[in-house]
DNA sequence: TTTTATTTATTAACAGTGTTAAGTATATTT
DNA sequence: AAATATACTTAACACTGTTAATAAATAAAA
């Protein structure tokens, strides 16, 4: 069985590598720019050989949107030791808009094409996984800051809702060049030295102390 | 120089034509779904004649764009009816929530999108005036808010950028099925009559209200 | 009025996209 | 050795936005 076994291990190994040059070549140019014959070309193959490892290109594009979460995943983990939970929910949205910066990307086929949606409704019976795991983090840190007395009288999916909801418009807002508009300069002294992300970072915060 | 007087307007008049046949497939089909030739087919002329009339594309697109925001000024209209300047932010976030329930794709347009954007950066040298001349009735809103002793504190641009933040974040997370996998049953009593879109509203202003 | 120039629209083509049907080697099993 | 199954490729389909070259229609100049 042994051979049949390395049979198996060829084929996933090719499905992975297909997976990385897709992933090279989306960091690298884009996801608007990277094509089906690209990807084959660069691990070289016929572009129909994809084919036979991805469904279409949906699948791929689920399969890079999952590897965004496990980034955003390991980016998270440090949370766990911030004791506090009030403390540790400023500290994911740090997390949060600086994964964003950092991966836009990433960002924009985890939270905004409907690429992977529509592979999850054809293929996994519309249960969206990575979303709800990742919303859950939240949901649960929201809870505990309840438990400590904060967000009185308001409902923890609520809270939830209206935190993601913040960090996702001030993320896509910025993103998508919907900011370059609005000239900070009326209220913030000019500092050359702060980015406009800065300057969103720090609302988020007095954002989350006004919520409290 | 009446001829040629008719020869601009005939001229214009068939870019018109060309738009709304645009806009007429865009509001059927969606916008994937409509493609040059498309457009050309409905307005009985060659693909290449729309050339002579838009410059590209994201000509026709950021003229489309431009659709969304005299629509949405449309809708924003009434709100000069409402004296108190809070109680008339809270009118403009419903508004703008319904409009972006409603008119989904010309929502994408206006505030996803690159197209447009990539059109102002082409041919308008960075001037973005649709959007921000509608973050600006914002913006004043929340000034005249400030005046009457809402938002202590709290910078003018921190304020406006929180809340069309959170609505902007709300809507596309929405639109973008990001949120069919929070299920909100732990919450609230489901009550079928309610919409998501409902709860989302409900949530805004209980948000606006801690803000305050 | 005839000729030239300009505007308007078209055909054909380029270079690309995702995807599939059909065919070809290669390797495994009977 | 013959039949079957696996892995892969070639060729093609039906699209996409866009451009160069060309033809037809109109206006201006001779």
């Amino acid at each position: 069985m042994a051979i049949s076994d390395r049979k198996i291990r060829e084929k996933e190994d090719l499905k992975k590598r297909i997976l990385e040059a897709a992933k090279a070549l989306f960091l690298e140019k884009g996801f608007e720019a990277t094509s089906m014959r690209n990807i084959a070309e660069k691990v070289e193959f016929s572009p129909t050989t994809l084919y036979l490892y991805y469904k279409d290109k949906n699948d791929i594009v689920f399969a890079l949107h999952q590897e965004g979460f496990k980034l955003l995943a390991q980016q998270f983990s440090i949370v766990s030791n911030v004791e506090h939970p009030y403390e540790r929910l400023k500290t994911m949205g740090r997390i949060y808009l600086k994964f964003a910066e950092e991966n836009p990307d990433f960002y924009e086929l985890m939270f905004v094409r409907q690429g992977p949606i529509i592979h999850v409704q054809k293929y996994n019976s519309d249960d969206w996984q990575e979303g709800s795991r990742t919303y859950n983090v939240l949901y649960e840190t929201v809870i505990e800051c309840q438990k400590e007395g904060y967000f009185k009288n308001l409902l923890p999916h609520s809270v939830s809702l209206i935190i993601w909801s913040t960090l996702h418009g001030m993320c896509t807002l910025h993103m998508h060049m919907r900011l370059d508009c609005v000239t900070f300069e009326d209220d913030y002294e000019i500092d050359p030295e702060k980015s406009r992300t800065d300057y969103i970072y720090e609302t988020f915060i007095s954002f989350i102390e006004r919520l409290k």
